[in-house]
DNA sequence: TAGATTGTTAATCGATTAACAATC
DNA sequence: TAGATTGTTAATCGATTAACAATC
């Protein structure tokens, strides 16, 4: 059914966006809703709206506009939210904590299976009854598990050895914290997801000092 | 000295990389470098480089290059990273207390000052020396302290009613971790910077199944 | 001076918006 | 059928890249 058609980088970006306010909408009891109404409440145009959709096939009906469920669930297969990707977190400080704790990883179509850390101190402790396993695992953990994706929040000089390792043991995506931007080369074939909070931070310092 | 011309919100999205490169060169010694040198390494064009810069000014030298400290200064100026913006956390639970913890504020030209916690059970403790202050605490200490930004870290429910009670306060920056998009019209003149860490994961997933 | 590399203008490319015919 | 709203094409806008004159 999808078309796939000119799927530009901030089309899907956007994706996600979609997804959650469609989810919103539904849980407000909304079954229909036009691109103009959508747009006005995500602050885009129903241009683009349309335009974005069209990308990957059609999802509406003219003279009608969208159904709220249908199009959130085609928009979820998109993005593969019901495919529950074996996910394991590098790192156990308190970003690699917080993210195994804090995070709804069932919703973005995500399983998180294992949590790592090279210090024998932290290795062995629980976080949310799951087991902190030592480094020395991984190798036999991913050939049993499978996982799909790392998210690492290791430092930054530990970064590219991890990665590559990780890219060998078939990790497919990787959710990297560090400070350390992943070269594709490292990782063949697989895809990375910077997240640079500092960076972040630093544009909206920008903003306060440059108010327009 | 700065133009300030044709400064786009993606020129500004790349500062903050610009400085983070400047700052590995720097540590590895290296004095001068070209906007080619600099592109290769950075993986992007020579002319964005030099067409970037120029927004803000001639920071560079025909014929020679551009001296890698004063660059680094110049776009820290820029950001204002030497400024030191007081900052306070909202809700410290685990992701509130991973960035409390975690993350070098100091770097960024901010100064963690505060966290706060609406459980009465949570605030009293302690993260990193610092105590966990109660929100009914919020008015006075803002008004001693006057911070600049609030990093939210509190559940979406809350996070409409809290932003519009900051921005009364004087916070200028919202870091909205939180899975609410904060209306502008809330927080009357503030700026932004929404993580949604979600949808960055749920882009990575449509990279996993959709590897061109 | 000759060589190198910037600052800046012009050309290209892509993304967003507007318009409208198709159709429910 | 008439009204509404999509799907899609065309027009606009902005951002990136290429080119080159200025100049160190």
């Amino acid at each position: 059914m999808p078309k796939n058609e000119n799927v530009s980088k901030s089309v899907i970006r956007r994706l996600p966006r979609y997804y959650r306010f469609l989810g919103e909408l539904l849980a407000e009891g909304v079954t229909k809703i036009s691109s103009r109404e959508l747009a006005e409440r995500m602050n885009v145009t129903a241009s683009q709206i349309r335009q974005d959709l069209n990308c990957f096939g059609g999802f509406g009906q003219q003279g009608y506009g969208y159904t709220v469920s249908e199009l959130r669930e085609e928009i979820g297969a998109i993005l593969g939210v019901e495919e529950h990707h074996g996910t394991i977190i590098i790192g156990a400080g308190n970003l690699g904590r917080a993210l195994a704790a804090h995070f709804d990883y069932e919703k973005y179509g995500c399983e998180l299976c294992g949590i790592f850390d090279v210090n024998p101190e932290i290795a062995g402790t629980s976080i949310v009854d799951m087991k902190v396993l030592p480094m020395s695992d991984l190798d036999s953990f991913c050939s049993l598990n499978r996982p799909d994706i790392a998210i690492l929040c290791i430092p930054k000089s530990a970064a590219a050895e991890v990665s590559r390792r990780l890219a060998k043991l078939g990790i497919k995506a990787f959710w990297n914290f560090t400070h350390y931007d992943i070269s594709l080369e490292d990782i063949d074939g697989a895809v990375v997801e910077n997240v640079h909070l500092g960076d972040s931070l630093m544009a909206l310092c920008y903003g306060i000092n440059n108010k327009e």
